[in-house]
DNA sequence: GCGTTCACG
DNA sequence: ACGTACGTGAACGCC
């Protein structure tokens, strides 16, 4: 079927202009509502391929309508004159697109898309109007798609004809009628007084029509039936006026339509007028334009030229030629896949200041000698991708090189929003360098972990690159104050990290199939009792199935009201308000439980279990923008524990030598005492300068009790709240969280923050400098960008506010759990002690060693975690010991 | 490949 | 007028 677009052109561009902010060019012609309107077209086109398309507009002159009622669009605001003068411009591009342009005098946009949407139906031409006005919905029908869009020009919705009985349970036919009913006070369509959009319709699903409203009039009770009553006549001429003409006398053929390649050099000479150069510069990355001329310069032939230039030495000549404390840029051909220790096969050795390198092959046999030569002359580091490096000369030759500056940390510390950290993204950034082609297999940062097997003149090229890249971070870093956590924290937590990868936990199979069969046992019980209970068979795991069987076959009322996507969440925190009174729902539940255990905790662990009985996870130090780490292939930073049962599969996780015990300490509600450091709040900073139970002395001060009278519930509450203070809590997420009303959540918050004012005063202060600088910082500078105060979209300016008050808490606590990681790791080192570090959970480090040594292990934890921060209160561990991580509780 | 769900801090 | 607490990763269904 063929594809036809219609677009509103006058209410589109409308929309644009007020969507964004101002955009003036040398020449002070306004073009933000144009730019928006191209953006949006070029994504239609994209997205939508059309075989036709047209864009419609109103003209000046009156309409048919102000012939039967003058008060048509009566007392609207003027439009910007600024708006205004867009429009020939927006006609000029539109031309240059080859985009039909259709205006007919006394005919809206509106008429005349309705009749060509008519014509395109007829002929079996599917329509999609795109529009910003909602009157256009009534167009909606089998083969035509309504797109509105929504706050912004980025988002829209899709209406047919199931999406508008979901949106409002009315037939685009009755969407008429209720704008007879409602009217429409931008356009200045009276309506039956009283009347607006809820009481509407319902009457249309009672009623059926305006016509049949009207004849049933008597029987309306009450000031909405005598309104009606009074009114009919108004009604009938408001349905009139909101009736968009599908039989307009309109002119055109199907070829005049057809939407063809857009006349290039007329686009770019338009563009150029309107100073819309991204676009330029994306119609030539499209290929669009031959010309090169105006393509940004790129060193590339330097660079090139430069690499060339490396004089080459053997290994044995570089370490010669190079002296120790050299900064010396390295990287490593290996595979470590953490199944098991790293076999590394190559590396490349490049100097920068002496212009020289090498490349070094390695078999099993000389590996652990020329690394441990290397390691030898104590160079400082660097690269990208250290730890990668670091973790190889460790696991083949227990070789600990010094981690100098790895680009990928540094681009983190500069940027930590951004998802991944390639090399040839970081030297477009830092070098205006645009690697070819040829190059890119070489350039992701996930050379360490996806076997990607690099050739050592790669390595060098690589180490090259790594080396002139790192160059200028440095001088970044500085500017940006993150020199020092970068010198003090991330780059020696690389070495850390990977000492703690090589390590590894052991885990034990046979422990997980125990488990494995008594869940698979009861998962195939409950299984029966569902289907049982549905009257079917069906995919309990398909939450659409599962909704469907729930909310329509067996008919349970919805406890929420349905998102605005319409569909059902089957989210355990529904269910939980089912439960009690649908045994099916707990069963869901339960299996549902049960599932997650086997399938990503049994097998999903015992998938990974290397040859040698360990998992050795990657803890990831690039990837969390607050400064967290995260952890991966197995994720050990989410093995159950709050659940009793779910908490068994901690029994999986055993010592790896029989005289060997876990030591497991984790920081006391690190983030509240970060928070009441950072904003001095003196009852916080007291409550935990005492010793207090926090929770319980939040609950006795909000709530007016006395301590000792503090019920669980009133503690439970408190709770809630304090986890809300530092997430930047609203009362709905509040009222969700403790299954509260909206209105008693807000309660507790005003209470909280009267008696908390100093709380209030910091967040609020962290929430201006955000706006104010579009980043925030933890205590120990670490900074974290906020585009989304940017963002014209105000759910996304109310996230921005919440993560400018909870980043630098979570990221602080970040800090501070990272400097006492390497602490640990280096005081167990320089006491001589066989323990080592294996697991960091975010406020929680545990570490495996010989059971005669855990007593001074746990000393040493202590010392090392509540050294690692200066704040105004001091900060305590939990510590346990164990010989299953079950144990340490 | 994306959305949903759920495990953790 | 809109949808709503922060940060992650894995498994699964569905297109």
């Amino acid at each position: 079927m063929k594809r036809l677009v219609l677009i509103d052109g006058n209410s589109l561009l409308f929309r644009a202009y007020f969507a964004m902010r101002p955009m003036v060019t040398s020449t002070g012609l306004h073009t933000q509502g144009i730019f928006a309107f191209i953006n949006m077209l070029n994504k239609i086109i994209k997205d939508y391929e059309p075989d036709y398309m047209a864009v419609a507009f109103d003209m000046k002159e009156k309409t048919f309508r102000h012939e039967q009622y003058d008060g048509y669009k009566a007392g609207r605001q003027q439009t910007p004159i600024e708006l205004l003068s867009e429009i020939p411009w927006l006609h000029r591009v539109l031309e240059a697109m080859n985009i039909a342009v259709i205006e007919k005098p006394r005919y809206e946009a509106d008429d005349i898309i309705g009749t060509l949407a008519a014509k395109a139906s007829e002929e079996g031409i599917r329509t999609l109007v795109i529009s910003g006005d909602k009157d256009e919905l009534q167009l909606v029908g089998p083969d035509v798609n309504v797109l509105i869009n929504k706050r912004g020009m980025s988002e829209f919705d899709l209406y047919d004809e199931d999406a508008m009985m979901d949106r409002y349970s009315l037939t685009p036919q009755q969407f008429i009628d209720l704008k007879g009913l409602m009217g429409d006070k931008s356009d200045n369509i009276p309506g039956v007084p009283g009347i607006g959009e809820k009481k509407g319709i319902a009457l249309l699903r009672e009623y059926g029509s305006l016509e049949n409203i009207l004849d049933h009039a008597d029987e309306i009770k009450g000031k909405m039936g005598e309104n009606i009553r009074e009114n009919a006549e108004t009604a009938r001429l408001s349905k009139w006026l909101a009736t968009i003409n599908t039989d307009s006398p309109i002119e055109f053929t199907w070829e005049e339509l057809k939407f063809t390649d857009p006349d290039i050099a007329k686009l770019i000479e338009v563009y150029t007028e309107l100073e819309f150069n991204s676009f330029i510069k994306k119609l030539q990355a499209e290929g669009a334009v031959t010309s090169s001329s105006d393509i940004p310069a790129s060193s590339g032939a330097d660079l090139i030229e430069e690499f060339s230039k490396i004089r080459i030495r053997s290994f044995r000549e570089f370490i010669t030629e190079v002296p120790d404390n050299s900064i010396v840029s390295c990287e490593a051909a290996c595979d470590c896949n953490h199944l098991a220790p790293a076999e590394i096969t190559g590396f490349a050795l490049y100097d920068p200041e002496r212009g020289i390198g090498c490349t070094q092959v390695l078999t099993p046999m000389d590996a652990p000698l020329i690394l441990s030569d290397l390691a030898d002359r104590s160079y400082r580091i660097c690269g990208c991708g250290l730890d990668k490096v670091i973790y190889s000369a460790l696991s083949c030759a227990g070789a600990a090189l010094v981690p100098y500056h790895d680009v990928t940390v540094a681009e983190y510390l500069l940027d930590p929003n951004r998802q991944k950290y390639p090399l040839d993204k970081l030297m477009l950034r830092h070098l205006s360098y645009a690697a070819d082609e040829t190059e890119a297999h070489i350039m992701s940062d996930e050379i360490n972990y996806k076997s990607i097997s690099l050739s050592e003149s790669d390595c060098l090229k690589r180490a090259f690159y790594s080396a002139l890249v790192m160059e200028v971070q440095s001088r970044s870093l500085e500017e940006n104050r993150l020199k020092d956590l970068f010198d003090s924290c991330e780059m020696p937590l690389v070495r850390t990290i990977a000492e703690m990868e090589l390590a590894g936990i052991k885990c034990d199979p046979e422990i997980l199939k125990t488990i494995g069969s008594e869940i698979t046992g009861s998962i195939s019980v409950l299984e029966q009792r569902i289907y049982d209970q549905a009257g079917q068979e069906f995919n309990i795991n398909s939450p659409k199935q599962l909704a469907s069987i729930l909310f329509e076959q067996m008919g349970i009322p919805y406890p929420k009201a349905k998102g605005k996507t319409g569909s059902y969440s089957t989210a355990a925190d529904i269910l939980d308000k089912l439960k009690d009174s649908y045994s099916i729902v707990s069963d869901v539940l339960e299996y549902r439980k049960l599932a997650k255990l086997n399938s990503t905790y049994v097998e999903g662990l015992k998938s990974v279990i290397g040859e040698d009985g360990k998992v050795r996870p990657h803890f990831m130090q690039t990837v969390a923008a607050t400064g967290r780490l995260s952890c991966t292939e197995p994720n050990l930073q989410n093995i159950p524990v709050r659940d009793e049962y779910g908490r068994l599969i901690r029994k999986a996780f055993i010592v790896c030598r029989p005289d060997y015990v876990f030591t497991g300490s984790d920081y006391s509600q690190i983030e509240l005492r970060i928070l009441a450091s950072l904003s001095g709040d003196e009852a916080l900073i007291n409550d935990f300068r005492n010793g207090k139970d926090i929770h319980r002395a939040t609950a006795s001060r909000v709530f007016e009790i006395p301590e000792d009278e503090v019920t669980p519930l009133d503690r439970t509450k408190a709770k809630a709240v304090n986890f809300g203070v530092v997430y930047g809590m609203s009362g709905f997420g509040l009222g969700e969280s403790l299954n509260i009303s909206r209105a008693e959540a807000q309660r507790y918050i005003n209470d909280y923050f009267e008696k908390h004012t100093a709380v209030k005063v910091y967040l609020d202060r962290q929430i201006q400098e955000g706006e104010n600088n579009r980043e925030v910082r933890t205590h120990y500078g670490r900074v974290r960008q906020i585009p989304e105060f940017s963002s014209r979209k105000f759910m996304e300016r109310e996230l921005a506010k919440r993560l400018a008050m909870n980043t630098p808490i979570q990221g602080t606590a970040a800090d501070i759990i990272k400097f006492a990681m390497n602490s640990v790791s280096r005081e167990l080192k320089s006491r001589g002690l066989e323990s080592k570090l294996i697991l960091q959970i975010h406020d929680e480090l545990i570490v495996e060693g010989p059971e005669s040594e855990a007593a001074e292990v746990e000393m040493l934890l202590r010392e090392c975690m509540s050294g690692a921060a200066d704040l105004a209160v001091e900060l305590t561990c939990d510590i346990h010991t164990g010989k299953t991580w079950y144990d340490l509780k």
